[in-house]
DNA sequence: AATGAATGAGTTTTCATTCAT
DNA sequence: CATGAATGAAAACTCATTCAT
């Protein structure tokens, strides 16, 4: 027990919890400093006690902001489970919509993040790494419902990348309508629509199954 | 009809293009309406003469931008084609894929365009109305490949979202990364799945020809 | 008569001579540019539009301030005259002295100048060359003197150091003293005295003429 | 006499040393009480507890500063002594230059001083006196030189106020030009030339001596 | 129709100074 | 004594917009 136990790391996530509703609010060009700091009840000066300048309270809510996400789908679904993955990818989808409040929070500022990354470089590289990240979780899990012959012997990292983007681009299109595109319906429906193209056909199915000879039979039959 | 032809419209539109090749090299806050003029080769009183405001002229872009992409959409599905769904589908692919150059130029207003209606209900607006034409224009085609019997009697609204969604997280994967992520292989990868997940099922296929009889039997032989 | 006349150098000079008056009064560092704006009767965006910065201002300032000195002792001193070197000396100090209300306003300013240049190359530099270049057009009076045997054969270069040296200290102290020190009065001394020490030597106008050998006489007979 | 002797000298005189080296650096704007506190090893805070305000340090180095040049200069010259004069003063020049290495590091705090002079009363008067004092301690050297008879007898004020500016002068050119004009260098000459012009001339100085009477045989030869 | 000139209204950042401990 | 933390009060610089010609 110090004397005077250190504030700053309290501080600078006291500012980040501010400075994210004001971003949301407003956008990065629009929020003042001035915003910033009636948020977070702190004098402006103090902002800058604790980051250099508002580009660097914006940088350290994109690590802060990715890293989390990151950290849930990491969460979500890097334990390796006896469970199909295909109820692994539906149950993901469950989690996701769970945390529609927050991520309806955070979405001006995600969406703020990709228009910066589309012109400046660091911030592109870094969502670059942070999708990297994404996707390779994704193929992981893709891979083992491959070794576990529950899919078909597809391209992992194509399917994670299918996959990655359909979440990206159903957060998009719910952002705009969200009573036409509904994530938690929507995203169900696409994931079962890819898990029917992953499935092993049922030629395949048979193939890998005492079915495959009374099936076997049958198209004998047609053939005959 | 002025002997002198009306300079407006021309002066209109190369307002536009110099304000686009700006906005995506600067952004909208960092572009000026100097950068503005100066690419426009006018002088920056010019602008007002032609647009009220700085957000006119992002106004303008957003009406302009968006409506090319619909009508390009348009132009590629729209006219009924006997040629099966799954090859337009893909055909389409190719197409997008060709526009690549326009696109990735223009790729940082559409990002920014995102961000702010993310924020502001007159763009949100907007480009729900544009996201549900284009999910009409995907869900017409679907449709027809149902009707047609080519695909299962899936929702084709359902299904437009999906496609909808992931071109635009395709989109936002391939700014990012492009190495790792080639809008064209991805795209064709990704539509190619959801064709196999659209695809009538052996089951549904035979459900719906004579074969269902022959096979009905096996299935009944299986339960025995 | 074109029909809008080019105002720009209007402008800066407007700009410079408020500027002027106002460092004059509170120092480079006190100054507003907001007061600056004022006493030139322009908004403080106007002062931008001639001038990059307050430091562009000043830099402005420093050349022509100092240009102007040189002008004016060049145009006091290097036409030829074949008036005596000693009376040309005395009478530039009259000059300069006459130029006393300019000059006490300007003080400050330049009293600032030296201050900035101990610590910044750039100033220095120039100010170096300002005083290269005055102590030259000194020298080039003394040797005059010398090789019109009105001195002694002195080292030029040291005595246009001595002189440039006694009037920047003259100016300061006069600055902080003007009672006591008056820099007509001071001056004339100053150089009356330098005149003193710069004449021909009794001993050395012998040298140069027939009354050399017979003070030779005298000098030997000292010896003897 | 407390136990522990007044730490409240020591940290001053800490402080004041640690503000001369920022001020010198930085000059007194630039200088931010964080830097002074830093050099000093206190904590800004610390820096209050023994001075009121920056302007109060810079305050207390005004007197510091100049109060140790006066002593310098007493010490040196004021011991009465029966060398002559005009070696006292060539030995002078000698110790100024010997201090050279302190003096150009504390330059830019004179300089800077005589600007804020030329704005500050305060400050303006403070130097007066300085400069007061050291003329006086001048002009009492060369009143000896008078009533020694070994000047002329000339105003020693006047004097006093010639080699005072000669040596504010040629601090400010040797600060600006440090090769072209090297103090001890010019410093002697210029004063070697003062010694000229206020020796007793060739006339008055056989006047007062036995070698008048030899040479005024000449003279009157000349003469006759 | 067109523009050079001008500006009002900010906005980030800075820093001497204070205060609670 | 000492200081880490906090802030009020600027100040330089910017830029969308207007206006006189």
């Amino acid at each position: 027990m110090s004397p005077r136990p250190d504030v700053s790391e309290e501080r600078k996530s006291q500012i980040i919890d501010a400075a994210m509703a004001v971003f949301a609010r407003l956008g990065f060009h629009e929020a003042r400093m001035d915003d910033i700091a009636q948020e977070a009840g702190l004098s402006k000066a103090a902002l800058y006690l604790y980051y250099k300048s508002k580009d660097a309270i914006i940088a350290a809510i994109l690590k802060y902001f990715f890293s989390l996400e990151l950290k849930k789908l990491r969460t979500l679904v890097e334990t390796e489970s006896s469970e199909p993955i295909s109820e692994q990818l539906l149950r993901m989808n469950q989690h996701f919509s769970a945390d529609f409040q927050w991520f309806s929070a955070a979405a001006p500022i995600m969406f703020e993040f990709y228009a910066v990354a589309a012109r400046q470089k660091e911030v592109r590289s870094f969502l670059k790494d942070y999708f990297k990240d994404y996707r390779q979780v994704l193929a992981h899990l893709i891979q083992q419902g491959i070794d576990r012959e529950e899919f078909r012997p597809v391209n992992a990292d194509e399917i994670a990348i299918t996959i990655a983007a359909l979440y990206e681009g159903l957060t998009l299109l719910s952002m705009l309508d969200p009573q036409a595109v509904q994530w938690e319906k929507e995203g169900e429906a696409s994931i079962r629509l890819l898990l029917e193209g992953l499935k092993k056909s049922v030629g395949a199915m048979l193939a890998s199954s005492t079915m495959w000879y009374t099936l076997q039979e049958s198209k004998d039959r047609w053939n005959s």
